[in-house]
DNA sequence: TGAAATGTTGGGGCG
DNA sequence: ACGCCCCAACATTTC
């Protein structure tokens, strides 16, 4: 029996683990968690990702300890630190799950030959994804550009494996040094912004606990509840699934057992709803893998030299929450504060960025990776791409949203604009949307940086500027 | 997983 | 009673 290195990655969780079931059959387990802060990594984790790395952690560690088997937590160059690890340990093996990012994926390549040239053999399961990227191919072999034929393609190859009990996990006995979790800095100090993070809850019992509390309600009338940012009815469990805290496939049986028991077609549809929401994850890492520039560079090549705006102190007031539209501002508001945006304000505020202020959707982008918990490389990019009009099955470019008939639409109320825009308070349902339409416009609130109709015409016309070449061609 | 402009239809007011 | 206009309401087209 030898020792097995479990490299933890972005699968923080005890049950169905394939990489840990792998390793804890071979004998003793070193669980290792490696902060790594390589400067060659385009895509270095952003602020609100590390306040829930940490707490993430801090929950697995707590679990681990539950059945005597200490979380080596090691900070530094990943392949020094595993072959260190394994020269302490005596480990003959590391299994991690496999990662479908660029940067990590080329990471663990390298990493792997190094581990063979010293006789450390690698184990990589499959665990992030329902469907491998590679596996899903067209008719004609290629990747999939159009969403709706990408998820019936996985669909019908169906086939998930059942969720896998966690294993007895055997500990090292020769028990390596780690680091101390505190000593990483991964909280946010001087100031703390991260008060507002205080309604989630972080490790693989908060996932599992969304998730139950997402059958037990917001499922119920998901398929439209989904896209009002009002009321609480989506899952929640985007920041969980990216830090790997509970499986695709757990959600995905998880499914299909309530469509059984449930035994009601309005139920199995909001559920297929869902999935299909989950189908939107498997698309964009499909996308990502098969182009790995899809985080910095147009997938339409006619997009590639669009007539961007550079203007900084516009790019501010979006990123401050302060454009003068309730909708766009409450959702950067509640993203600054809470570490996440409704989707469908994300799609609102996405598109007033680059098509009200033509600003580069790479910026967004960017204050995204920053700012959200569930910051996740292939969703953010691909959901950038397909709001400015760029991306693979993308929104066309013509279809702008308006923010204030996208307020009244989804948030007739205003209390989602109410939540976050204290200064609207008191503003009556009919301006809520359109504040400087008031007799007295409401103090502490501003105008709108540009007026709806010119921006609207203004992004059409630069829309046909690059479109040219392609209609005469 | 839009919005605005343009086109069409049909009911009712009114000369 | 009839034609005409107005204009919702809905449908289609365009961006």
């Amino acid at each position: 029996m030898k020792n097995t290195i479990l490299w933890l990655r972005n699968d923080l969780r005890l049950h169905d683990n394939p990489a840990l079931c792998e390793a804890a059959q071979r004998g003793q387990v070193i669980p290792l968690y490696i902060y790594d802060e390589d400067r060659q990594n385009p895509w270095p984790m952003g602020g609100a990702s590390k306040w829930w790395l940490h707490h993430s952690l801090t929950a697995l560690a707590k679990e681990l300890q539950k059945h005597n088997v200490p979380l080596i937590l090691r900070r530094g160059d990943a392949q020094r630190i595993l072959l260190e690890l394994a020269e302490e340990s005596g480990a003959d093996m590391v299994c991690w799950t496999r990662s479908y990012a660029p940067y990590e994926m080329a990471r663990d390549e390298r990493i792997t030959k190094a581990l063979g040239q010293k006789n450390i053999a690698v184990k990589e399961s499959q665990g992030f994804l329902l469907f491998a990227p590679e596996k899903i191919r067209t008719q004609q072999g290629g990747c999939f550009k159009v969403y709706t034929p990408f998820w019936k393609a996985c669909l019908k190859q169906g086939n998930i494996a059942q969720p896998l009990p966690m294993p007895k996990i055997e500990p090292c006995d020769r028990s390596p040094a780690s680091d101390r979790l505190e000593d990483w800095g991964l909280l946010p100090s001087q100031p703390d912004w991260s008060g507002g993070f205080a309604q989630w809850q972080p490790g693989e019992a908060g996932a599992q606990m969304r998730w139950e509390k997402f059958l037990n309600g917001p499922l119920e009338n998901y398929s439209n509840g989904r896209d009002m940012p009002g009321i609480d009815n989506t899952s929640r469990l985007s920041p969980h699934l990216h830090f790997g805290e509970i499986s695709p496939r757990q959600i995905w049986h998880s499914v299909e057992f309530h469509k059984m028991m449930r035994q009601s077609t309005i139920v199995s549809q909001h559920l297929d709803k869902f999935l299909a929401e989950m189908g939107w994850r498997e698309f964009s890492y499909h996308l990502l893998y098969h182009f790995p520039q899809l985080p910095e560079l147009a997938f339409r090549e006619d997009f590639r030299d669009f007539p961007w705006s550079k203007d900084q102190s516009l790019l501010q007031a979006w990123q401050q929450g302060r454009t003068g539209y309730p909708m766009v501002d409450a959702g950067m508001r509640e993203l600054w504060h809470s570490g996440t945006m409704h989707n469908r304000v994300r799609m609102i505020a996405a598109s007033f960025l680059t098509k009200h202020l033509l600003i580069p959707w790479q910026e967004g982008a960017k204050w995204f990776w920053d700012c959200l918990l569930d910051a996740d490389l292939a969703n953010n990019s691909a959901g950038w791409q397909w709001v400015a009009g760029c991306g693979a099955d993308a929104a066309p470019y013509f279809r702008i949203f308006n923010p204030v008939l996208q307020g009244q639409k989804f948030d007739p109320d205003g209390e989602y604009v109410r939540k976050w825009l204290p200064e609207l308070r008191d503003v009556p349902k009919k301006y809520i949307h359109c504040p400087w339409q008031m007799e007295r416009v409401p103090e502490g609130y501003m105008l709108p940086v540009v007026e709806h109709g010119f921006a609207r015409d203004r992004a059409l016309k630069a829309y046909g500027q690059i479109k040219k070449p392609f209609s005469t061609g």
